[in-house]
DNA sequence: TGTACATCAGTGAACGCGCGTTCACTGATGTAC
DNA sequence: TGTACATCAGTGAACGCGCGTTCACTGATGTAC
């Protein structure tokens, strides 16, 4: 029999009700203003279901960190995938970075917000998924060899530099409309200066700095 | 008669109630979650009078972001005043920074918080001032011929990557606690590492970058 | 200097509304035997 | 395979409360003559 009773999968709710907080951020609320009945309206649930999933909107905050985590880590997967040339590594890496924001605009809106947000497990949590990132890429980094001369403590301070200007951009590229494509390349060439501009530091590290 | 009455100075509550959304600003509330009845509260007035002297909360931000503005002139000014040497200046100017965000915590989570923050005005005096700020670095640097290799463009992205660098500092600084020294600290050094790569990768910009 | 009037800033009462949260109820799904 | 029961997710009514905003009022300060 084709027609099966269309059941409810479960979890759904849960998920409306993350996509929803998600939709009224991307929309451009601030998620320390969202209310639980605000949420619960937008994903078309009665109030009391949040309670079902949530004991509060921190509460349904840190699930979003985790979801956030994974889009990060699909997006390293996509750069790791496409950057096996090191001359094209920033041009490439920005690319992938601004394409994945276009594509989870209200994810990277979260994650903005949740910088200097109002719950402090939040904003931690994002501060590790970032110290994660840079040290993914200084893995990447070692394993391609391109920054033999630095130590381990330098190469760490280098990839939290460049995370951090990569995450700063963020700002820049939320405020611009997401269909300006001329804006946004603006952004993405002025983020890939910046990462030339610390590698070219990096490449020159030991050697300005030695003591 | 040395004994006169105390008459209310003129904006007073004003200034009181700028003052109280900046107190609770400074205890962990996020600005977009304050309301007027909140902020009135803390300032020790009747509710009506918030209407007396702002139209909303987006209007008392912008206020905000006006002062943080003279916040940040007054922080380099100093900096000015203190960093002759040039090769002191990245030790002392961080230091002058931390010093200023610990003095005016409250004034620097809003400036944090304004950066992603839900008014599109609000984010964009913030940003504003960012920019100035760069700018005024980029004379400094010039005046002291510490870039006389860089084009104004390549200067003008030196210098913007600097303040961001030392912007994103602020998150690190907020969320220790304002009297842990050790971790201050930590983020001091931390931040004078970044700027002084930055710097490295400045000095060898044009040669390693020449097309 | 004094008087009359306009302006301004703060007050207290009142409004309707949306909020977070509780509760008892319902029907669907999972589990034990 | 069928039956009995427990668990789970969603519902609708209801609560008390704090919210933003309005209004008319008050007293102090500034201005004109």
């Amino acid at each position: 029999m084709m027609t099966e009773k269309r059941r409810r999968r479960p979890g759904e709710t849960r998920d409306k009700l993350m996509e929803a907080a998600l939709t009224l951020v991307g929309k451009g609320r601030h998620f320390a203003g969202l209310g639980i009945r605000e949420v619960t309206r937008q994903a078309g649930v009665v109030p009391t279901s949040f309670y079902r999933h949530f004991r509060n909107m921190d509460d349904l905050g840190l699930e979003l960190v985790d979801q956030l985590g994974l889009v990060l880590r699909r997006m390293m997967r996509e750069a790791r995938q496409n950057v096996l040339q090191a001359d094209k590594l920033m041009d490439e890496s920005v690319a992938i970075f601004v394409a994945h924001v276009e594509a989870n605009r209200p994810f990277f809106f979260f994650m903005a917000q949740g910088l200097a947000g109002e719950s402090r497990a939040v904003q931690e949590g994002i501060r590790s998924e970032m110290r994660f990132f840079a040290s993914e890429l200084a893995n990447d980094l070692r394993r391609m060899r391109l920054v033999d001369h630095l130590s381990d403590g330098d190469l760490e301070m280098v990839c939290d530099l460049v995370v951090r200007s990569v995450a700063f951009s963020l700002t820049d590229l939320l405020s611009v409309a997401a269909d300006d494509d001329v804006q946004i390349d603006q952004v993405r060439q002025r983020t890939t200066r910046f990462l030339q501009l610390i590698f070219v530091g990096a490449a020159n590290w030991q050697s300005a700095s030695l003591r």
